[in-house]
DNA sequence: CGTGCCCGTCAAGAAAGCGTCAGGAGGCGC
DNA sequence: GCGCCTCCTGACGCTTTCTTGACGGGCACG
């Protein structure tokens, strides 16, 4: 779940938003002042952070740098000072993005996810391990008995089908469909020999695949 | 140089715009509406993009979209409107920022700064070494075998999108559309090309690259 | 015990992709 | 205008990948 570090000083405030992200399903921390957040923020480092720049202990800039030092978590500073003068002194110090107060929960929110969105921090899991292999789906590496391993588009395209459904069956249809397009339903010779060759890559003994595994007369299954 | 393109159809604040980046040194295009934007941006990939959403010819969410097809440049949107639904539409379509009008060009400048600081950062360290070369992102100098090696504009935008990714496979159509715009998504000559040239000034033995390595069918990979 | 079906394996030709070279066009400074 | 650099483009031979057919083994069933 995404982790929002909200700063805030003024009770009423911190509460609205600590609702308002929960509401949207993010997990949501408060501190009060700058000290506080550096040291939430260094326990448990945060997605995001949306910090108000009047806090009572530090002055908000130092709170940005102190962040900056060691991290480049988007920060959206709030602050009820709006001239341009400040917003050019907490943006070149390091912030993301700056929304003056009074300012709209929804404006809040779009601005995050627009900063999220730039992390890339998306849900993906792409990094499938084995006993045997080890799948990156992001980076297109493949590695077996701790060597690096080369697949084919081909031999890829099939793999992520069947690491999609990682533990169910996949029927020999849908499998040719996909991979090889609609013409091709009836290929299954296609399979065997692909099949054939991701086990001869990554299995440690292919005659008897323990991960690929054959439902006969069905089709296919990638078990970890 | 950093490449803006500034879309704005009122010539007086384009003109305004335009004199105060290339005051800051940036090199600024501009467009006066929406399809000259696209087209601009598809033949000359800009760095930024400055977007007025009140364009005459379209609208500005449809000129968002039509970058976020096939780039991830920052747009950073200037607008009349200042309601909380035109921000959160533009910034869900795909915009990085949210100017209202009228607005400071300090902050705009402040708010682009930040933009361009994201978009060049990340895990990244400026320089990256290798056994055989070294290469100064920042400084935009290279050497390989302790000598100095001149790398063309193109060379130096092509590698750039490969560190980005360093150890990631970069596909074709990708590398392509980030390095030549959307128009050469086919023109795979390109590649071979330029990461020839590439591995003949960097790599020990061309023929064979330990560090640009082909993934075949697939596209190109960057190891240290 | 024979037959048919399905699967795994192999190999060879076809197709697609890759590296390399060289020539020409266009831009830029002198 | 002239030379230099960069980019684009097409062609060639070579490597990798895909496709296709054939063969043999295991298994179920009659």
């Amino acid at each position: 779940m995404t982790r929002v570090l909200v700063v805030e000083d003024e009770p009423g405030l911190r509460r609205a938003l600590m609702i308002n992200l929960r509401a949207r399903h993010y997990e949501a921390t408060a501190a009060s002042g700058g000290a506080e957040a550096l040291a939430v923020a260094a326990a448990q480092p945060p997605d995001v952070v949306v910090l108000d720049l009047g806090l009572p202990d530090m002055d908000g800039t130092e709170v940005i740098e102190g962040l900056r030092g060691w991290t480049e978590v988007p920060i959206i500073v709030l602050s009820a000072r709006s001239s341009q003068d400040d917003k050019v002194v907490a943006l070149d110090a390091g912030a993301d993005d700056y929304i003056t107060k009074p300012f709209g929960m929804d404006e809040l929110l779009a601005r995050l996810r627009a900063a999220l969105r730039r992390t890339g921090s998306g849900p993906d899991v792409p990094v499938v391990e084995t006993a045997s292999f080890t799948i990156d789906l992001a980076a297109k590496r493949a590695s077996a008995h701790g060597e690096a391993v080369r697949l084919t588009p081909t031999e890829w395209h099939l793999f992520e089908v069947l690491i999609r459904n990682e533990g169910k069956l996949v029927e020999r249809r849908p499998l040719l469909q996909e991979v090889w397009g609609p013409a091709y339903e009836s290929e299954t010779n296609y399979l065997r020999v692909y099949m054939g060759q991701l086990r001869r890559k990554l299995e440690p003994d292919p005659a008897h695949p323990r991960h690929l595994i054959t439902e006969p007369g069905l089709g296919y299954r990638f078990v970890r």
